[in-house]
DNA sequence: AAAGAGGCTGAACGTACGTTTAGTATTCTC
DNA sequence: GAGAATACTAAACGTACGTTCAGCCTCTTT
């Protein structure tokens, strides 16, 4: 990680500190390769500092995991701070809209911040399994206002239904690179996500049938 | 692992020669843990043997996982090979009951093939991309026959449609730990497992909005 | 019965890793 | 400007890990 002349642009955290440096270049090697996938040495490498500072810093590599959490965390909050209201009161357009300002902030940590939480949900981290109860709250949220407004169709089922909404959303966020493979491109890209979003809300309202055999598609 | 009496019934690899349990406990612990959190120590205390036993057999620990990254693919390959005929020809019914023979066929390897495949996708391994790109082909097949039928409205995405189908294919599969956690019980337990399947099914081809404002929903 | 081969053991080895420590440079406090 | 605290370095340390090796036991071959 290369020291930055000082701040051209936006910066997370500052990273003229070793011990910021640290923070975040150690962010970036874990969501590459994993916690155990990384050596204190790779994190002092890249980010330019002896061994000794870390353990001076954060006490252990255990310790700097920790730090790591929290600050992706904290992260992880502001998204939930800027998403102001519920999704389905909004038009459509407006979420997409908020959604996007707020990748916009990041745009530069937003791949590494999916790499990271995707990491933290294949390690079974406590506050990934946290994360991922709160984030399940808010979709069950959403779906019982929908159903209160008659939305839903009776027979749908309301146990699954939250899950396969979480599917559909994480997926991206799982499955990426491998969707890379596929598209040659990454499906965060904001044409794909955007177009994604839109295929992804056609196919929870109304699903893949034609309407009924016997009648034309209106319009 | 118990060394068994002798197969009282269906075993995938007979669990007799030190060779096996190596292989088996070893699938089992990185299922579990990944394979940068087992050692050697471990798997040969599970198994029952001593260690050098796992470099006289494959060689290095490397050797070892890909030995079991082998059996894996080899056990995946039975269940395309059991899988006769196109998803979308047979009666929802048949499939279920045809998966479902095959998830019986190998019922208490099932939770830990799960958990490896999981592993490999998240790990990205290089044969768990060609797993998943096979598996995407496999969807993607499905739909251009669906389509041809004329079965999938023309608004319908069909650069995301597929991989959406993916998203709720294997967000069981991914998400197991954490469902888990909310439901209390495993999304794989049978019943659970069908209700999805269910749900999922329904989902696809129907969405939840209600037919029509101005409609009474029929029958 | 002798010879060989393969399954298997357990101690020993080398090393990569996380941590500690002794020491230097820089900044802060009064 | 003296002294203390903080940021930081580089070498040394201890250990957990993957691997190697010499040898034993059991079975097969001739």
């Amino acid at each position: 990680m290369k020291r930055p002349p000082q701040k051209a642009k936006l910066e997370l955290v500052e990273t003229s500190s070793g011990k910021n440096r640290i923070l975040l270049c150690a962010m970036e090697l874990f969501a590459q390769r994993g916690f155990d996938g990384v050596t204190t040495r790779d994190i002092a490498a890249k980010a330019e500092v002896s061994v000794g500072l870390i353990n001076h810093h954060y006490g252990s590599k255990e310790g700097l995991r920790q730090a790591v959490d929290e600050y992706f965390i904290a992260q992880f909050e502001r998204f939930y701070e800027g998403e102001t209201g519920h999704v389905e009161d909004q038009p459509p357009g407006d979420l997409v809209r908020s959604v996007d300002q707020w990748v916009a902030s990041i745009t530069d940590e937003w791949p590494m911040f999916c790499r990271y939480f995707r990491r933290a949900l294949l390690e079974e981290t406590p506050w990934g399994a946290a994360l991922f109860k709160r984030y399940f709250d808010l979709v069950r949220g959403s779906i019982d206002r929908l159903d209160a407004q008659g939305r839903i169709r009776p027979e749908v089922d309301r146990l699954w239904l939250p899950f396969l909404f979480m599917f559909l959303e994480t997926g991206t966020l799982l499955m990426d690179p491998y969707i890379k493979l596929i598209l040659g491109r990454s499906g965060f890209e904001e044409d794909l996500w955007h177009r994604r979003y839109r295929a992804y809300g056609d196919l929870i309202a109304k699903g893949i049938s034609p309407r009924g055999p016997a009648r034309e598609e209106p319009r």
